[in-house]
DNA sequence: TAGTTTTTAGACAGTGAGTTGATTATTTAT
DNA sequence: ATAAATAATCAACTCACTGTCTAAAAACTA
């Protein structure tokens, strides 16, 4: 091992990362190959072999980075009370930290969570945006005694829906800004769904 | 062309789609080769061949009937109108029906939404859905004067969480009956998932 | 049973994966 | 500026899977 900061890896490694996102979003992280990577990314295909162990491990160690982010933003920042939920303004504030990241990273994250994208993934990131989400903050806001639903149940709802929405604005472009898709997501949840698009008035 | 009805090729058919759902259920869809499909079918490999292109073509062949039973099921049972969205009866009824459709299909189902499974067959699947659902029920109720969220956001929403919640009764191998997922769909979308989930009271 | 069709076994070329060893080019530290 | 270190390259190799094709064997239908 040499030093990590070698100007030929650091060059080589950006060409393949940044090979490897602009594939995804032609043709799809599994139709990718590795040779595909190395031909874009103008290297031998025998140097990807010398930094990582795979398509897989590449693409592991890529949104290694993202997911300390984006755990680091849900559970830092932010440790709801039960009075924050009877309003919308403290998961309001939550919500605009993680647009704000997914638009920063938006081209990485389009391959993650869009349509060429692959589930295992898409679930890695659900998890973290889940178990920080939820587990550290509503779960003990939310008495059993009232459940109507299973709890279990209401959490895929929410975090599907959440990352449904993501999802569709990165689709778009990210037209929004991030504090106008905090708003959408928060009055969506807060009020339920058919309120929010006025269904009942 | 001989008769479709040749009973070795109704047997070759059945076991290669069945050793490809339980293929699927061990390793993914992407990690399947025509090779492991055909050694767990017991058939020669290139038997494959004379039925089918290869593997995608094998999958589209299996979700074509799947996609056209639901396409049914969510048009031709039901047109809702204004006043039955005031109402929670019958939503209800349709979900129960969907629910019960993907009970049926179990195996298959959860191969195609769940965790090995393919986006891009998630989203064929989520596109079928949702012009049977929104586009031909939904949307001509919702006023857009109404609206507090763009539609199209409100729209993947919805679309995203039912998925998510149909996604996570799958994984827990349909525990609850299609009566009792209904409930809890239709009480998050119309109460709104905080207040089903006993946040507001 | 006779005639037809499916399945089989095996071989084929083509492609990508992952590894290796010798050589060349670049970088860092002296 | 130069030497030592090490990264990148090139060519070649094995391996596995794909998709195609043939002729022979097996199973089906009528």
């Amino acid at each position: 091992m040499a030093p990590a900061d070698d100007r030929r890896v650091i060059r080589t490694k950006a060409a393949i990362r940044s090979a490897m996102i602009s594939l995804i979003e032609e043709k799809g992280f599994e139709a990718l190959s590795v040779k595909d990577i190395t031909d874009k990314a103008n290297i031998n295909r025998s140097t990807f072999y010398l930094h990582y162990v795979d398509k897989f491990d590449l693409f592991d160690q890529t949104l290694e980075g993202i997911t300390q982010d984006l755990h680091r933003i849900l559970t830092e920042i932010i440790t709801l009370t039960p009075d924050d939920l009877q309003d919308i303004k403290m998961p309001y504030a939550v919500v605009v930290k993680v647009f704000e990241y997914f638009l920063a990273n938006a081209a990485l994250m389009k391959t993650v969570l869009g349509t060429k994208g692959n589930i295992a993934l898409q679930n890695k990131m659900k998890k973290i945006m889940w178990s920080a989400l939820f587990e550290k903050n509503f779960s003990p806001l939310i008495k059993k005694e009232n459940l109507v639903v299973p709890f279990e149940y209401f959490a895929s709802y929410i975090a599907a829906a959440h990352f449904g929405v993501i999802q569709q604005w990165l689709e778009n472009g990210c037209r929004e800004t991030p504090e106008e898709m905090a708003r959408i997501l928060t009055n969506l949840t807060f009020r339920g769904p058919l309120f929010a698009a006025g269904v009942f008035h």
